[in-house]
RNA sequence: GGUCGGUUGGCCGAGUGGCUAGGCAGAGGUCUGCAAAACCUCGUACAGCGGUUCGACUCCGCUACCGACCUCCA
C-alpha cells in the first residue's frame, strides 16, 4: 500500500502514517451540534474529512469512519453561569421537544451533506444514545482519582491530571504553569470547581432543564467533551488511528477529550490528530454566533450581500479543494467565480478525455512519459498530507494535454494505449472517487424536450452555415446567448452549454 | 494581555535554499466566415529591515499588519 504522510497536530509535524492494524483505519471526526442550521464553515470541515476518508479508501484501506451527532450536553456561553444546554435552550425558546429540535437540524445537516456529496460515515452515533457509556466513563475517571463530585455534578480534576501525566495542554500549546497561575484571577467565580481549568463531565440538571438522566450523582446530563471519548472508545477502541475535527475544537474540546481518555485508560485516544482550518468570510472566521456566516442555501440561490450570483454545490466543493485543508480559506465572490470556471474546465477536460479513443500503435515517447509522471505526481501530492490543491494543479496540466490531444496539437500516436487508459482511470478516480465531484451537466437540462429542441436548432443552424447564411447562423447564436446558452463550434459540429 | 499561525503577481491559492505550481482575470498570437472554445507565448510575485549563505521568497532576528485560540464554535 502506498505510504502516506499526515500532519499530526499533536506533534506539530508531518509523520508517516502507520495504522494500528495493517490495512485498516479507525477514524473519528467530531460532528455538528444540531441546534441550528449548518453553515458553510461547518461544511468545509466535513468536506475536508470526506476527501481524507475517500482517499484512504482509494488506497485500499478498510476505514471505519465514525462521526458523531452532538444532541445533548453542549453548554451555552459560559459554562459556569449559563448552565443551559444549547439544545435544551432552543427547545424552550421554540416550545418544542428537544428531540424535535435535534431531528429537525439533523435532517437538515444530512441533507446538506448529501448536496455536497459528502459520504455518510460508517457509524454516526448520537450522544443521547450513549448516556450509559458516558456514566460508566465518569465513574471510571472518579475511580482513577481524576474527577470529583460536587453537589451532584462531577468535575475532571485537571491539576491532578497535569501532575500525573504532564500532558494537559499539549495539543493546544498551553502550559501547565499558566494553568496554575490562573487560579487567583478566578477567585471571583465562586463555583463548584476546585480549579478554573477543571471541566464538568456530569452536570446536575436545573429544575427547568429538559434533557436529563438518572446517574449515581444526580439527575443530570453529560458534559460536552465526554461523548466523544465514550463513543470513540466504544466503536474504535481505546486506541485508534485518526481523530479529526475543526481547528477551533482543539481547545478545550479535544484537549479535554484527551484528558478523559487518560482518566479512563491511562493513554491518549489516538495516534494522529488532524485539524481542518477555518473558512473565512471577509477575512474573519465564519461563525454563527458572530453573525459572520453564509448558509449553503444563500450560496445556491445567490441571495446574500456577499454574492453577485448563485453558485452550485459542486463549484463550492471544488472551491474548497483548491486550498489545503490546513490553510484558512477566504471566501469571496471573485474567488468563487474563478472556481466556477476552473471547475467547468476540469469537468470538460474529463468529458473530452473519456471520449478520446486510441488509434492503436502508440509509442512511448516524451509525451507518454510526461503524462505518466503527472499522474504519479498527483497521487504523490495526495499522499503528502492530502495536498488537494497540488494534485489539482497536476490534473489541470493534464487537462491541457487532453485538449491538445483532441485539438490535434498533440498526437495520440505519441501515447500508448495503456497510458491513455491509465489517464482515463486516473481522472475517474480523482474526480469522482477521491475529490467526490459530481457532473453538473451544463449541456443538458435533464429535460428531454429541451435537449431535443436544442438539437433541432443546432441542426438548422448548421444547415445555414453550410449555405454560408451567416445572418441566420449568427442570429441563432445571439438569441441563444441572451438565454444564457453558449454555442461552441468545432470540427465535429456544434455543442451548447448553459452559461 | 498570553499562545500559535499567516503576510506570495490584478484576484484565489500551492511550493521550494539555486530548477514552470495551478485556477481566474489581462495582453499578443494560431485556428475560425465571425465569435466562442481549444492551443501557444507573456507579465518575471513572494510585507519591510537586518543577518546566515557562493546563492533566500524559502533559514534566523527585529518591525509592521492580519487572523485563530485563550468562552460556545467545524
Amino acid at each position: 500500500m502506498k505510504e502516506i504522510q499526515i500532519y499530526n497536530s499533536y506533534s506539530g509535524k508531518k509523520e508517516i502514517f502507520k495504522p494500528i492494524h495493517e490495512g485498516r483505519v479507525g477514524m473519528y471526526v467530531c460532528g455538528p451540534t444540531v441546534y441550528s442550521d449548518v453553515h458553510l464553515g461547518n461544511c468545509r470541515t466535513f468536506v475536508g474529512f470526506d476527501i481524507i476518508y475517500r482517499y484512504l479508501q482509494h488506497l485500499g484501506y478498510k476505514v471505519r469512519y465514525v462521526r458523531n451527532i452532538t444532541d445533548v450536553g453542549h453548554l451555552e456561553g459560559d459554562a459556569d453561569t449559563g448552565r443551559e444546554d444549547k439544545i435544551s435552550k432552543k427547545a424552550r425558546l421554540e416550545q418544542l421537544e428537544p428531540m424535535e429540535i435535534v431531528q429537525q437540524y439533523m435532517n437538515g445537516f444530512h441533507e446538506m451533506m448529501k448536496i455536497f456529496n459528502v459520504l455518510p460515515p460508517n457509524i454516526e452515533p448520537r450522544a443521547t444514545g450513549h448516556i450509559i457509556e458516558q456514566i460508566e466513563m465518569v465513574q471510571a475517571i472518579i475511580d482513577n482519582g481524576l474527577a470529583y463530585e460536587q453537589n451532584g455534578s462531577v468535575y475532571f480534576d485537571t491539576l491532578k491530571f497535569a501532575e500525573k501525566y504532564g500532558v494537559y495542554g499539549k495539543l493546544s500549546g498551553r502550559k501547565i504553569e499558566d494553568l496554575l497561575t490562573e487560579t487567583r484571577d478566578n477567585l471571583k467565580n465562586q463555583d463548584e470547581k476546585r480549579h478554573p481549568s477543571d471541566f464538568a463531565i456530569w452536570i446536575k440538571a436545573a429544575p427547568e432543564h429538559l434533557m436529563r438522566w438518572q446517574a449515581p450523582w444526580s439527575v443530570g446530563f453529560p458534559g460536552w467533551h465526554l461523548e466523544c471519548s465514550a463513543m470513540s472508545t466504544k466503536y474504535l477502541g481505546e486506541k485508534f488511528d485518526i481523530h479529526g475535527g475543526g481547528g477551533d475544537l482543539k481547545f478545550p474540546h479535544h484537549e479535554n477529550e484527551i484528558a478523559q481518555n487518560y482518566g479512563v485508560c491511562g493513554h491518549a485516544p489516538c495516534n494522529y490528530w488532524m485539524h481542518g482550518n477555518m473558512l473565512l468570510l471577509e477575512g474573519k472566521k465564519m461563525s454563527k454566533s458572530d453573525g459572520n456566516s453564509i448558509m449553503p442555501g444563500e450560496l445556491f440561490t445567490g441571495q446574500s450581500k456577499h454574492l453577485t450570483k448563485a453558485y452550485s454545490p459542486m463549484v463550492v466543493r471544488f472551491f474548497m479543494l483548491q486550498t489545503h485543508y490546513r490553510s484558512t480559506l477566504d471566501m469571496t465572490d471573485d474567488a468563487l467565480q474563478a472556481a466556477e470556471k476552473g471547475y467547468r474546465r476540469l469537468m470538460e477536460g474529463q468529458k473530452v478525455l473519456q471520449e478520446l479513443s486510441h488509434p492503436g500503435n502508440g509509442k512511448a515517447g516524451d509525451l507518454d512519459k510526461e503524462i505518466n509522471s503527472l499522474i504519479d505526481l498527483a497521487f504523490n501530492d495526495m499522499s503528502d498530507d492530502f495536498n488537494t490543491p497540488k494534485a489539482l494543479a497536476s490534473l489541470f496540466e493534464l487537462v491541457t494535454k487532453i485538449n491538445s490531444l483532441k485539438g490535434g496539437q498533440l498526437s495520440l500516436g505519441d501515447v500508448t494505449a495503456e497510458t491513455l487508459e491509465r489517464l482515463k482511470q486516473t481522472f475517474n478516480d480523482f474526480i469522482f472517487d477521491i475529490f467526490g465531484l459530481l457532473t453538473e451537466d451544463f449541456a443538458s437540462s435533464g429535460d428531454g424536450v429541451v435537449d431535443g429542441l436544442m438539437n433541432l436548432i443546432l441542426e438548422m443552424r448548421q444547415t445555414a452555415r453550410t449555405n454560408k447564411d451567416w445572418g441566420t447562423s449568427d442570429k441563432i447564436r445571439d438569441v441563444l446567448k441572451e438565454l444564457d446558452i453558449v454555442v461552441k463550434d468545432s470540427k465535429e459540429g456544434a455543442t451548447w452549454s448553459k452559461a
